[in-house]
RNA sequence: GGAGAGAUGGCCGAGUCCGGUCGAAGGCGCACGACUCGAAAUCGUGUGUGCUGCAAGGCACCGUGGGUUCAAAUCCCACUCUCUCCGCCA
């Protein structure tokens, strides 16, 4: 969310922002209404001042004399009338509420203008593409041959987008989240956190998912809440409503959980295979930050998301997101994309953002810069740290051998018992 | 699921029976000042959030939403959450 008062200074930089994401939203709606209201809530105050004086005086007089009596009858009609302008404030109130919650973020100046993914710049590459003296097969395949990966069956017992592991499969998804915890822990300073799967809509609104994605995301029929589409949700809204102190700043959280994502509007995509689940495991890092230090966060969290790849020996490169295809909430975002020999080219698996303090105003996260100064919002990072779901797709593919069997990454191995592969078993 | 207790500022905690002097005692924490060579201890002063206004100021907020009243932290109703006990349960 933005602040009102720059949006009500600034509303050429807000349209602008508007254009260049590509994102719709009512900002003349707001603008009118906040002259409205502003004028309401003159007419208001001024008469809950008088009520507020009368009513003290009337306490002070103890006799209840005619003179009382007349003050009791008119106040009594300043009271009715500020319950109507209550009303209509409540009204307008709640609506502005609405329009500014489907206001985007202001792009960073750093992020290029760009229309779609064609425009995303390309930062940096790492790691060797694998060569093959055979036609590599993709993960599904892979997984089928091996008898790891089930997905008829998760078909029968679910439905579409779904997957069952077996075997080596479910043991090398687990190895990936043991792996990826322990490294941002011990190495990057995260502290590990294991949040509820199921959020409010509060939680929802606070990250920014709702009210404006709520067809993204699976609710639980009758009751209030979602299935997390990624632990970001509940763990940037862990902080909800809080007043940090600045010396706990840079607060840094890495969470496993599942994440269920309706997937709508991508029907068709990627039907095959782990790339596009309706369920599917990530580890993601999150963090709190002071304003002045976001930027050089983000470069750090990156930095973090790309350590998996490099010691899972996994080619990869990092796209820094155009204006166009930067979504709603970030400021800035990175994407990095790992190499994914079946499909011949570069596919997303990390995505790593600034929310600034967009997720911070709307959940209410701030932090007190000095003893006795006002309090400021925080910033707010996430990324993934990384894909579970897609990474196993990749070490099947790039680790696939001739004779079908897969080699497991060395810093996997200790959690396969010191084995170096999986074959059929 | 049944019975009961509770929700007040960064934290703890009074006030709620008997409505007005309560944005709210007291304590802790914190900040500043004094004392000290320095520190601790002690003493003094200050210390919620938001909206609005050029400012002085004004308004709102005691879990949430409604109601009664000239006036509500305080009375009434509904809801949410937390805790305790019982039942059930991984």
């Amino acid at each position: 969310m933005l602040d009102l008062k720059f949006v009500r200074e600034n509303p050429d930089i807000v349209r602008q922002a508007m254009i260049d994401k590509g994102e719709a939203g009512d900002l003349e709606g707001i603008v009118s209404r906040d002259a409205v209201r502003r004028d309401l809530l003159k007419e208001t105050e001024e008469l809950k001042q008088i009520r507020n004086r009368v009513s003290k005086e009337i306490g002070k007089a103890g006799a209840d004399t005619v003179a009382m009596q007349q003050k009791k009858d008119e106040m009594r009609n300043v009271s009715s009338r500020v319950k109507e302008l209550d009303e209509k404030l409540r009204q307008i109130d709640s609506e502005m509420e609405q329009l500014l919650l489907g206001l985007p973020n202001i792009p960073d100046d750093a992020v290029p203008r760009g229309k779609d993914e064609e425009d995303n710049v390309e930062i940096r590459r790492w790691g060797e593409q694998p060569q093959f003296d055979f036609e590599p097969l993709a993960h599904w395949d892979i997984g089928a041959n091996l008898n790891i990966i089930d997905f008829p069956r998760a078909g029968k017992i679910t439905g579409s987008r779904f997957a069952l592991y077996f075997g080596d499969g479910a043991r090398l998804e687990r190895a990936l989240i043991s792996f990826m915890l322990d490294l941002h822990t011990a190495e990057h300073g995260y502290r590990e956190v294991f949040p509820p799967f199921l959020v409010n809509a509060a939680s929802m609104t606070g990250t920014g998912q709702l009210p404006k994605f709520a067809e993204d995301a699976f609710r639980v029929e009758g009751t209030d809440y979602y299935l997390i589409p990624t632990a970001e949700v509940p763990v940037t809204n862990l902080h909800r409503d809080e007043i940090l102190e600045a010396e706990q700043l840079p607060i840094k959280y890495a969470a496993y959980s599942a994440c269920f994502r309706a997937e709508a509007g991508a029907h068709g995509r990627d039907t095959r295979g782990l790339i596009r689940q309706h369920q599917f495991n990530k580890v993601e890092l999150v963090k709190f930050v002071k304003p002045d230090e976001s930027f050089d966060e983000l470069e750090k969290l990156t930095n973090d998301a790309e350590k998996v790849l490099q010691l899972l020996g996994l080619s990869y490169r990092v796209m820094l997101m155009c204006s166009g295809d930067l979504g709603f909430a970030p400021a800035k975002k990175y994407d990095l994309e790992v190499w994914l020999p079946a499909y011949n080219t570069y596919r997303e698996i990390s995505s790593c953002s600034n929310f600034t303090d967009f997720q911070a105003r709307r959940a209410s996260i701030r932090y007190r810069p000095e003893q006795g100064k006002k309090t400021q919002f925080v910033h707010t990072l996430n990324g993934s740290g990384v894909a579970v779901g897609r990474t196993v797709a990749a070490i099947l593919e790039n680790y696939q051998q001739k004779d079908g069997s897969v080699i497991i990454p060395e810093v996997l191995r200790p959690y396969f018992g010191g084995r170096d592969r999986i074959s059929r078993g």
